[in-house]
DNA sequence: TCCTCATGTATATACATGAGGATAC
DNA sequence: TATCCTCATGTATATACATGAGGG
């Protein structure tokens, strides 16, 4: 319930700061092992390889120095004010190896091999810099590098961390529809932005309501 | 974990077969009380809105229809070898309402209310209509009038009753590289197509290996 | 034929927006 | 006039299924 960052994005955007914080998992699956050789079937535990505790993996990749690096990118990304699909796209455009969406965002997260990690993060940094340099010479030509409009200026969204997400919901539980005060002191407790928290709370709200009308009686 | 249907497609194109299901949710709140104007704040139970039995809603829609529209319309779009994004983007490029594709995807899981999707209904229904009738004078009249290229031809995604995964979950835990002849077994028992159940093992494998390296010691 | 691995496309979900309407000042 | 709500619906992100190369 703690380890957010306030960061103001560069940007000529009047826009209310964006929430970075550390995803966290909630699970932890942690049994050694890493191959399977014994007659028996494998098992989920089996699967999961082992702990690297020196901050390097089997194949000699610096596992923190990648952390850093994703959580830095995804920062300065948004302090671009740019989104995970515009990173993609653009990169598919411009020389170099491509990637989509979903790669982008599998590597923020951290979903994907440390090979994969180690791979990909040279051409990130590369593009990111360029990025920034573009973007100092005026936004326009970081634009016309990334290859789209300048765009409405949507809020960037914000990203709830699990522990946030599981403390909201709590709140919910007991009372769907907070006061004001309520929202503030909650925004507060959680340190998010008090409309996000609010907007939170109302979306929560017609999910709820959406998904058990037509839905409720779909039983076969 | 029974009711599946194999849908063959309608073009030309070599297909494993489609499975299309009746989505059934897992969750069956269904307290009543529509309206909360008591001085105590108002709880989950509350918000969700009462059952209509009879068929119909309040506002004096016929939700059978619309649920059975829903089902149809996801069979005929597959049929035609379209995805909900080039539904959505032909919607938006023709004449008439437009659509993003996660207004198809929420109107055929059926998470929107009545009303929406009484709304829809003829938009899409008329679209479809249209689509179908281009169909029939050949593939490359849909195509232009979907707007997008031939494609290249790739199988459609499956998609597995929430019944089916928490079996296939269940397979997993206790085997997760099961055997050709356990994969049959499975798939039969399922009643999907056995290639479809290898692959979910393939999937579910990589995805436990990707979310427990990096990430496992990232919380903070 | 089946696996793993990297990575994509299609779908689903979460946060955001804006219109229209009550309150509560 | 300032909030805050609901509702319809969008955009951005995340997840689930698919593909194909390389290996045995």
């Amino acid at each position: 319930l703690q380890p957010t960052q306030q960061i103001q994005p560069a940007p000529s955007i009047t826009q209310p700061s964006v929430v970075v914080a550390n995803p966290t998992p909630a699970n932890t699956p942690a049994t050694p092992q890493v191959h399977v050789s014994s007659s028996e079937p494998p098992t989920v535990g089996q699967l999961v390889s082992k702990s690297h505790s020196g901050g390097y993996d089997e194949d000699g990749i610096n596992l923190e120095e990648i952390r850093e690096f994703a959580k830095d990118f995804k920062i300065r990304r948004l302090s671009l004010g740019l989104t995970q699909t515009q990173v993609g796209q653009a990169l598919t455009a411009t020389e170099g190896p491509a990637y989509s969406q979903s790669a982008i965002c599998r590597f923020e997260k951290l979903d994907i091999t440390p090979k994969s990690a180690q791979k990909l993060k040279p051409v990130l940094e590369k593009w990111l810099n360029e990025a920034e340099m573009r973007n100092q010479e005026g936004q326009q030509n970081l634009m016309e590098f990334v290859g789209g409009e300048p765009s409405k200026k949507r809020k960037r969204r914000t990203s709830f961390t699990p522990q946030a997400v599981e403390a909201l919901n709590t709140y919910f539980e007991k009372n769907a529809l907070p006061t004001g005060q309520e929202i503030t002191d909650i925004a507060k407790e959680l340190n998010y932005d008090r409309e996000v928290v609010r907007v939170w709370f109302c979306n929560r709200r017609q999910t709820l309501k959406n998904t058990s009308k037509l839905n409720v009686f779909q039983i076969p």
